[in-house]
RNA sequence: CGGGGUGUAGCGUAGCCCGGUAUCGCGCCACAUUUGGGAUGUGGAGGUCGUCAGUUCGAAUCUGGCCACCCCGACCA
């Protein structure tokens, strides 16, 4: 049991913070809701980055940047979209600083160097990047545009939480623009597949694909689809979002293409994002008591290799040995740190590297060389096994692969295992307090419901998933008919 | 932004009520013995007590402003 990380049962928010704290992923900053991301949370960041930007690529999309900046009247072009952030933007005004007359060695921002436009510092970039489409389309020979970006937002929350909800986060942000509604709709829905991919096969975490209700959706969007995911306390956490925009940005921006027929009409468009969150995400899907776990494809590093010996002659003896391994498992595409600092002890590295979630340690020492055998130890399932030196690339790329899934396993049964049905509105408010989870629920359709079961339990309607089983029933709230249960539950 | 709490060495803390220049543990540095799950001993370094102002002969301690963080609300990826 470490010594650092509260326990999860005994304090949920307190065992997420020790472990980002504690595994050296975060630190809260000298600025109010934002954080250092440390170099081995950034580095599980860049391993998520190069995997969705290589899913971006191959389904056809590219790379580009728009500026940090957004006149403000760009930014209050969409209507919806503008009033949807307003309350949570930040906003440069003026550009100089100067020193303070009254208080030497202060500085005072310089009133004479008022902006004659705010900037707003961006929350999202559908408004410059759609100015910026309105030049790059003329025709549907222009279309499709399939762009990405990957950028830093802010977002200025209330109440932050390390990875969760910060001021600043990194994401990446698709801005796609099409001649057919029919187009971006698969677009959209393409998208969202490669997240729910994405979030299965590497972060090793079962998600619902659904679509957002009218309350929840994405404020300047038709209809936002989002990946919902079931943390370990029972809350749900959106991973990711994936928006038909419809034509609202193209008419708000006045963004019209000749078709074929040399007839004029709007753009349509979608947009969608991951960021940092997910970061949050992959912790509360697998981490425990002992501190961070890493899938083995989103690891930095995969197998650490301890060396154990006594005196400057046993480390040269174990190294040769280490060094070996290193290079044939290397050779096999596996990450491999060789810890050969001899200012820490063993156990020392051992409770660091489990504290970090490194998915296998090695550790090696010289009654392993006699015996011509390694000791290998799995982070999610805290056991131990010795094995032939011989066997190690074998034994060890399948056992990446064996972690991988076995996480993917123990999240599936968990979500499963804590999704309900439930038929009444006292079974719902029972079932969030007594075995929180994801409640599939009959709904009546109307946001005034949606708000009052809201108001009253702070459950929200995470989604309507996909596919979705038709099937009637009455809604739980007002016992009105309904054709079909939406999936409710307390969110981050 | 509203309510509550906290801020003392890198981290965790005692001292604050009742004013007199700061306690302990971990960590850090040196040396020795150690090294298969966070070693042990000896010696040592490290503090504008969050910050600014006020009261006082004297402030970590009393008063006020500000800042940051944590918890609970409103808001949210």
């Amino acid at each position: 049991m470490s010594k650092v990380i509260t326990p999860k049962e005994q304090d949920y928010s307190k065992w997420y913070n020790d472990i980002v704290v504690e595994a050296d992923m975060a630190d809260h900053s000298a600025v109010r809701g934002c954080m250092v991301i440390k170099p081995h949370g950034y580095a599980i960041w860049e391993k998520m980055q190069a995997a969705l930007d290589k899913m971006f690529k191959d389904t056809g999309h590219v790379n580009a940047y728009f500026p940090l900046f957004i006149p403000k009247s760009l930014f209050e072009a969409e209507e919806k979209n503008a009033e949807g952030f307003a309350k949570e933007c930040a906003v440069v005004t003026h550009y100089r600083l100067k020193t303070d007359p009254n208080n030497k060695g202060k500085l005072i921002v310089d009133p004479e160097a008022k902006l004659e436009e705010e900037l707003v510092v961006r929350p999202t970039s559908e408004a410059i990047i759609w100015n910026t489409y309105k030049t790059w389309i003329q025709s549907y020979r222009d279309l499709p545009i399939l762009v990405n970006q990957w950028a830093n937002v802010v977002r200025w929350e209330m109440r932050t939480r390390l990875f969760l909800r910060t001021a600043e986060f990194l994401w990446q942000e698709g801005h796609t623009a099409h001649a057919t509604k029919e187009e971006a709709i698969e677009e959209t829905k393409k998208m969202l597949d490669v997240y729910a991919d994405f979030a299965e096969n590497w972060l090793a975490m079962p998600v619902i694909k659904g679509v957002k209700t009218a309350n929840e959706r994405f404020a300047g969007a038709d209809d936002t689809y989002c990946i919902e995911a079931l943390m370990q306390d029972g809350k749900a956490l959106q991973a990711g979002t994936s928006h038909f925009l419809g034509q609202n940005f193209a008419k708000a921006f006045d963004v019209k293409f000749a078709g074929k027929d040399g007839k004029l009409d709007y753009v349509w468009a979608t947009s969608w994002g991951v960021s940092t969150r997910l970061m949050g995400a992959l912790i509360m899907s697998h981490s425990d008591n002992n501190g961070l776990v890493i899938p083995p494809k989103l690891a930095p590093v995969q197998v650490v290799i301890v060396p154990v010996y006594k005196g400057d002659e046993g480390l040269k003896k174990v190294s040769e040995a280490a060094n070996d391994i290193k290079k044939r498992l290397q050779a096999r595409n596996i990450s491999v740190k060789y810890d050969d600092r001899d200012t820490q002890r063993p156990g020392w590295k051992f409770a660091e590297y489990e504290l970090k979630g490194i998915p296998v340690r090695i550790a090696l020492g010289e009654r392993d060389l006699a015996n011509g055998t390694i000791e290998v130890a799995r982070r999610d399932l805290l056991s131990k096994e010795v094995i032939q030196i011989a066997d190690a690339e074998n034994y060890i790329a399948k056992l990446l692969e064996d972690i991988q899934s076995n996480l993917y396993t123990k999240a599936l049964e968990r979500t499963k295992a804590n999704t309900r049905k439930v038929e009444t509105y006292a079974e719902f408010k029972r079932m969030l307090d007594e075995q929180p989870g994801f409640i599939l629920a009959h709904w009546d359709g109307t946001p005034e419901t949606e708000e009052k079961i809201k108001e009253e339990t702070k459950a929200t309607i995470r989604c309507i998933p996909l596919n979705n089983e038709q099937e009637a029933g009455v809604c739980i709230y007002s016992g009105k008919p309904s054709s079909q249960r939406v999936m409710f539950a307390r969110a981050y």
